[in-house]
DNA sequence: AGCACGCCGACT
DNA sequence: GTCGGCGTGCTC
C-alpha cells in the first residue's frame, strides 16, 4: 500500500514509549519527506497529533502493515537535526542512559515547539435527543468553542471522549484541529500589497486608516508591521483586516541584527603559538590537548585556528565555561570575526536562542561561542570544536541527560570529521589519561606571552597564630598588597567558598540556621541583613533570638568572602574593594560591571570564590592571595586534590600577565602538602602522575567508571522504598559480576544534601570496570528506564567511560 | 503519557 | 439499567 515507510522519534515525553516507531508516506508527501525534518502524525487512540523526527526513510517494513498509520503533515521545509546529528541522539540516549526525547531536546531549541490542539465546536441542532452527559456537555460549549485541554479543565468526567464521539456522531458538534508550530518568534511580521494597485481601484468600503496603510505600501513596498503601526498610529487590527480581505500579504522575516563596524585585529603569534597551530592542522589526530601555562597564549591559538577553518568554508565551535562568557571574550572574537559569530548562554530567552540557532543553521555565522549547550549547535561543515578551560566542572551537565561535553564533542569529532581542541593549564586527569594513552594528541605551550611566571609563596598560617595574627591575611600578603597599592596597581583575594559560608548559629545551644525546605544551613547576607538558602534561593529575615533555645547569641559563623572583605576595609580603608560571588552577582550585569571596573582600575582590591580563577586577564593585578588554600582539599569527594591543583594554579594564574612579575601567596595550615607544594612549582607532571597512582591504587576513575543513580521524589517514604526496591533488583542482576570482582555495588545512600526543596534524595553508587559498563548499562535502562516509575524522578550520571 | 476497555460496586 | 472508579494494556 505505502511506498515509503518513515521510521520516527516521536515527540513524547514518557519513558514506555521511548522507542522507534514506522509510519507510512503518502505518496503526496513522498518528495517533502527527509531525514531530520519533523512530521505530523496521530498516536494511540489519541485525539491529538504529535509531531516527530523522521529518523531513517526505508521501501519497507517489519510491521505487519494492517498496524501502520500515516503520517499527516510535514512539518520542517528543510531538516532541522542533520543526519549526523541524528547519529548523535542515539549515541546521546545510549551513552547517557536517557530517552529519544531528552537527546532530541538537546538539538532542537524549544521554541520551535509544534503544538496541537482540538476546538470542539457546537453544530445547530434539532429533534437530535441527548443523554443528560451529552446536554451537559453540549450546554457548555454551546456559546464558545472551546479547546480540548481547556474543555478537560472543566469538564472531568473521565469518559469525556466517549461523549464527545457521541456528539460528533449525532452531528451535534465539530472537531476542528488546530495546529500551530511555533518558531515564529524568532520572525517578525511583515506585510506587502498583494496587487501593486491605486487605491481608487480596491473595490472594497475603505476606512480612513485602509487608505493610509494601503498608501503607505504602495510607497513602501515590504514593511514591519510593528513599524507600520507605529508610523501611522494606527492599530495592528487594521492590519490584519486587510489581510484577511486579502489585500495584504503577510511574511515573517527573520530578526535582523544590526551590523557592526568592526575592525579586524591582526594576530601576532609568536614561535611556540605558531608550531602549536601547525600541528593541529596538519596532523592526521583528531583529538588533541593544548596543555599551556596560565597566560601563554591560548585563545590567539584558537582563533587562529578557527580562522583557518573558516577559509576552507567551515564553522567552528567555540566553548568557554559559562562564566568566562563574558562580553570581553565576544568582544575579542568580534575583533577577529566581525558579524560572522552567534552566541549562546543559559541567561538567553528562548526567542534570542531561537535566532542564534536559526543564523547557524542557516550559515549566516563562521563561529558559534557558548556555554557547553553550544556543542550542539546545527553546524553542516564543522571546522573544530574547541573546549577552553576542559577542566571546568561547568562541561558536565548538571541536569538529565547529564552529558559531558568532551565526550560530546569527540563523538561529534568522529560522526562529522572534525577536529576537538581541548585548552587547559591544568587539563583534567581523564583528559590527560586519555592523552597517556595516544586518544589525545598533547600540543604544549610552556612559555607565558609575557615570559615571565608568577613568584609564588606557601604561608603556613599555624605560625601566623603564634605571632598573634589570626585573621585571613597573613603579614606578607598585607606587606605585598601595601606595595601593590602603592604602584596604583591591583590585588586578588581568593577564599573557597564551600570551606566556610556565613552560616548562622547559636553559640548557646548550638542550633544552625537551616532552610525550611532543603536540608542546608543557610547564609547570612549584610545586604537587606537576612538569610539566604544556596540551594532553593528562598531567603529569612535575620533572626535576633535563637528559634530553639530564644538564646540571643545568635550570630553568623562569618568567614565567608563578607567577612574578608569587612576586614580588608578596615586594614585598607583607601582602597576600592569590591566582591565577587554567587551571591553578590545577582545578574549578568552586575557581573560585568565589576568586571569592567576592575579591568580598568577602577577597583583596587577584588575578592571572590571560584568565579575568579575563571581564564580573566587583567595585566594589572600584582597579588595574588589565595587565603585557605587546604578549605577544599579536605572536600570528601575523591577528586578533591584535582580541583585543589587546578584552583590554586588557576588563581595564581591571574597575577602578572602584564609587564610586571605577579606575586602569589598561598595560605595553608599545611604547608608540606604535596599538592599544595606541586602547585607551587607549576609541576603539573609531578602532580598528575602521583594523582593517577592513587587512583588506580584506590579504583577511581579514570581506571573505573562510577554509576551514581539519584532517585528524587517529594514523598520521602516512597522514595527510600524504592530505591531498597531497585538496589535489590540491580543486586540480583549483577551477581556475577559482583562475584569476579568487576563490579561494586553499595546500598543506597540519602544524598549529601538530603533534601533540596522539599524534595528527598537518595543515592545509588556502582563502582564497574570498564569491560563490563556495556551489561550493566542495559541492566540500568530496564530497571529504571523501561517504564515510569510513579511521583520518582530518576537521574543517572556515569562518571566519563573513555572511548 | 494518554487513552480505551473491562470489571465492579453503588445508586436510581 | 446507568454512572463513575480504578486497574491493565497498547500505541507503528
Amino acid at each position: 500500500m505505502y511506498k515509503k515507510f518513515v521510521q520516527l522519534i516521536l515527540n513524547n515525553n514518557s519513558k514506555s514509549i521511548d522507542q522507534l516507531f514506522t509510519y507510512g508516506v503518502p505518496d503526496a508527501l513522498a518528495d517533502a519527506v527527509e531525514i531530520g525534518k519533523r512530521v505530523k502524525v496521530n498516536f494511540g487512540n489519541n485525539k491529538h497529533m504529535i509531531d516527530a523526527l523522521i529518523v531513517s526513510i526505508d521501501c519497507s517494513c517489519q510491521i505487519p502493515e494492517h498496524k501502520i498509520k500515516t503520517i499527516i503533515d510535514v512539518l520542517d521545509d528543510v531538516p532541522v537535526v542533520s543526519e549526523e546529528m541524528i547519529k548523535l541522539i542515539f549515541w546521546i540516549r545510549e551513552r547517557y542512559i536517557c530517552k529519544y526525547s531528552d537527546a532530541i531536546r538537546l538539538l532542537i531549541p524549544a521554541a520551535i515547539k509544534y503544538e496541537h490542539n482540538i476546538v470542539v465546536k457546537a453544530k445547530e441542532i434539532n429533534n437530535i435527543s441527548l443523554s443528560d452527559k451529552e446536554k451537559e456537555l453540549y450546554n457548555f460549549i454551546k456559546d464558545n468553542p472551546l479547546e480540548l485541554k481547556n474543555l478537560k479543565k472543566h469538564y472531568t468526567y473521565n469518559d469525556i471522549f466517549t461523549v464527545i464521539d457521541n456528539l460528533k456522531d449525532k452531528d451535534a458538534i465539530e472537531i476542528i484541529s488546530k495546529d500551530k508550530l511555533k518558531g515564529k518568534e524568532a520572525y517578525e511580521k511583515y506585510v506587502s500589497l498583494i496587487e501593486d494597485k491605486n487605491i481608487n481601484e480596491y473595490d472594497i468600503n475603505k476606512t480612513k486608516n485602509q487608505v493610509n496603510v494601503i498608501n503607505y505600501l504602495k510607497e513602501n513596498k515590504l514593511v514591519n508591521i510593528k513599524k507600520l503601526s507605529e508610523d501611522l498610529g494606527i492599530s495592528p487590527s487594521v492590519i490584519n483586516n486587510l489581510i484577511k480581505k486579502d489585500i495584504l500579504k503577510e511574511e515573517y522575516i527573520l530578526y535582523q541584527i544590526e551590523e557592526k563596524n568592526v575592525i579586524k585585529n591582526e594576530l601576532k603569534l609568536n614561535e611556540e603559538q605558531k608550531n602549536a597551530c601547525e600541528s593541529i592542522i596538519s596532523s592526521d589526530n583528531k583529538v588533541f590537548l593544548l596543555h599551556g601555562v596560565t597566560g601563554s597564549g591560548k585563545t590567539e591559538v584558537y582563533m587562529n585556528i578557527i580562522e583557518h577553518y573558516i577559509n576552507e568554508n567551515k564553522q567552528s565551535i567555540m566553548l568557554v565555561p559559562e562564566i568566562s562568557l563574558t562580553a570581553q571574550t565576544i568582544d575579542r572574537f568580534e575583533k577577529r570575526f566581525g558579524n560572522k559569530i552567534a552566541v549562546f548562554h543559559s541567561k538567553l530567552s528562548k526567542k534570542e536562542k531561537l535566532i542564534q540557532w536559526t543564523k547557524v543553521h542557516n550559515k549566516e555565522v563562521d563561529v558559534v561561542i557558548g556555554a557547553r549547550s553550544a556543542v550542539f549547535s546545527p553546524i553542516k561543515d564543522l571546522g573544530a570544536i574547541i573546549i577552553d578551560e576542559e577542566h571546568e566542572d561547568s562541561y558536565i551537565s548538571s541536569t538529565s541527560p547529564k552529558y559531558n561535553t568532551i565526550e560530546v564533542a569527540i563523538k561529534m569529532a568522529h560522526n562529522l570529521n572534525s577536529k576537538v581542541v581541548l585548552g587547559s593549564a591544568t587539563p583534567s586527569i581523564n583528559t590527560y589519561y586519555m592523552a597517556q594513552k595516544g586518544q589525545i594528541e598533547i600540543i604544549e605551550l610552556k612559555n607565558r606571552v609575557n615570559n615571565q611566571m608568577p613568584d609564588m609563596k606557601i604561608i603556613d598560617m599555624s605560625s601566623e597564630l603564634d605571632k598573634g595574627n589570626n585573621t585571613l591575611i597573613s603579614e606578607e600578603l598585607y606587606e605585598s598588597m601595601k606595595k601593590t597599592l602603592f604602584n596604583k596597581e591591583q590585588a586578588i583575594l581568593f577564599l573557597n567558598k564551600r570551606g566556610y559560608s556565613g552560616f548562622v548559629t547559636c553559640k548557646k545551644c548550638g542550633h544552625v540556621v537551616k532552610c525550611d525546605r532543603c536540608d542546608v544551613s543557610m547564609t547570612y547576607h549584610i545586604k537587606g541583613n537576612m538569610l539566604k538558602c544556596h540551594y532553593c534561593g528562598r531567603t529569612k529575615r535575620m533572626m535576633y533570638e535563637c528559634p530553639k533555645c530564644g538564646s540571643k547569641k545568635i550570630e553568623q559563623f562569618s568567614a565567608g568572602t563578607q567577612h574578608v572583605e569587612r576586614l580588608v576595609k578596615q586594614l585598607f580603608p583607601n582602597a576600592v574593594t569590591e566582591r565577587m560571588d554567587v551571591d553578590s552577582m545577582t545578574d549578568r550585569d552586575c557581573y560585568e560591571n565589576i568586571y569592567r571596573r576592575f579591568k580598568n582600575g577602577s577597583i583596587d582590591i577584588l575578592i571572590g570564590t571560584q568565579m575568579l580563577a575563571k581564564g580573566f586577564d587583567f595585566p594589572n593585578v600584582t597579588t595574588v592571595g589565595v587565603l585557605v588554600a587546604d578549605a577544599i582539599l579536605n572536600l570528601p569527594f575523591y577528586n578533591a586534590s584535582e580541583k585543589t591543583f587546578q584552583l590554586i594554579t588557576q588563581v595564581s594564574g591571574r597575577a602578572g600577565r602584564g609587564s610586571k612579575t605577579g606575586n602569589v601567596f598561598i595560605q595553608t595550615y599545611e604547608p608540606n602538602n604535596f599538592i599544595i607544594n606541586a602547585a607551587k612549582n607549576n609541576n603539573y607532571e609531578l602532580f598528575i602522575n602521583e594523582e593517577l597512582k592513587l587512583r588506580k591504587e584506590f579504583a577511581f576513575p579514570p581506571f573505573i567508571n562510577i554509576i551514581n543513580i539519584c532517585l528524587i521524589s517529594k514523598n520521602e517514604d516512597l522514595v527510600i522504598k524504592t530505591a531498597n526496591e531497585k538496589y535489590e533488583e540491580i543486586k540480583e542482576a549483577v551477581k556475577d559480576m559482583v562475584k569476579e570482582r568487576s563490579l561494586l555495588l553499595y546500598r543506597p545512600i540519602p544524598h549529601s544534601i538530603y533534601k533540596i526543596n522539599d524534595e528527598y534524595r537518595i543515592n545509588l553508587f556502582i563502582k564497574a570496570s570498564r569491560s563490563k559498563m556495556a551489561e550493566l548499562k542495559k541492566i540500568l535502562r530496564s530497571v529504571y528506564m523501561d517504564k515510569d516509575i510513579e511521583y520518582i524522578k530518576v537521574s543517572i550520571n556515569i562518571n566519563t567511560d573513555t572511548v
